[in-house]
DNA sequence: TCACTCATGTAATTGGTTACATGATTAG
DNA sequence: CTAATCATGTAACCAATTACATGAGTGA
């Protein structure tokens, strides 16, 4: 029922909007991306990929090359788009895994697909959870917790990271994109 | 197998390592951290932590306070302080996602525990993975991929914010840890 | 009275990992 | 001849979410 989780249908569907791929591809692919987001296990690659078919969200052709095993090249078809599109609408649910907006913004690449929307989306959740983060930060604490400081001192420097980048993004973004809300106040959190 | 996964028996146990705790506790405690790592469900704390009242690693208690619903309050054994350590002295797995960090950052709260170890293992995996990524981000792409060169301008900034916080917080510990590993020459990728 | 917070739990289902099976090609 | 990369898949298992069930107290 939840379908703006992270379910990696999506999250292939959304790199088969970039171009064809094959399953091994993907995997390839995302290890090169390394650490930002983690790699799948082909054990849930190859079944993802079968149900996306089976939805007719993408079509699969084999393609063979002289002296290499054959591989199974699937496309999205207007059908996926249009599923991917849906998906991107909803809102990332609170405190969904930050991978899940990485992804949502790769998948964001086909065109007609303004990524404005989904940094403002990662903007607004930020501040938002901003304050309890600083407060929980700023009240005393024994020595002997120093993890629990270095934790959610952490979690301050990540957040402040990503609304200065973000802020970037978005004024860079602005620029092309005509519904720009993009109010270029300064806000309290930001620095 | 993999016993050094973010499973949240250990997640948990790192928590009550810090103080005695219920499993209402644990979901409001994490709440307030909000969106820096999830918020597992009821359907999954209390299995856990009946899991680890089976083997040993917590004792648990029945509360009663008048007019209130009785709260089962769990608190840390000497095994399970045990388990906990040695959880702690496995590698972190590659790309594991990055609450796994934060969450041993957090668990690594009791004494005799420095959570210094903790750090560089961060510190070392950004960097083996961070050439890969300016590599990535750096190679042409047309404009229809604005998704993707987001997502790595995303992932270099977050890398490079990780790394400087890290190396701050990295001097701050070799102030009281004896075993100073600490390297302070200046790393290429640091900038 | 209705909704919300406090507080704990179980059962069905989903979505993943691990391990296994297959098989060709290339590099040491 | 062995190991590694390319390439796909299935089955057993596990850890989580969702939905459900219960029940008392508090505030509108």
């Amino acid at each position: 029922m939840d379908r703006n989780a992270v379910g990696l249908r999506h999250y292939a569907l959304g790199l088969l909007a970039r171009q064809p791929m094959s399953g091994y591809d993907i995997s390839r692919f995302l290890k090169s991306l390394g650490w930002l987001i983690g790699v799948p296990s082909f054990g849930a690659i190859y079944p993802a990929l079968h149900d996306l078919h089976r939805k007719g969200w993408v079509t699969m052709e084999l393609v063979t090359v002289a002296d290499k095993p054959p591989r199974k090249v699937y496309s999205i078809t207007e059908a996926g788009r249009r599923a991917l599109q849906e998906w991107l609408a909803l809102p990332i649910p609170e405190s969904a895994p930050l991978k899940a907006f990485v992804i949502r913004l790769l998948a964001s690449s086909c065109p007609e697909l303004e990524p404005a929307a989904c940094l403002q989306q990662r903007k607004d959740e930020i501040i938002r959870q901003y304050p309890m983060l600083s407060e929980l930060a700023r009240e005393p604490r024994e020595a002997t917790d120093l993890g629990m400081q270095l934790a959610l001192d952490y979690g301050l420097a990540l957040a402040k990271a990503e609304l200065t980048w973000l802020n970037a993004a978005l004024a860079r973004t602005a620029c092309r994109s005509s519904s720009g809300a993009c109010t270029p106040g300064g806000d309290a959190s930001t620095r």
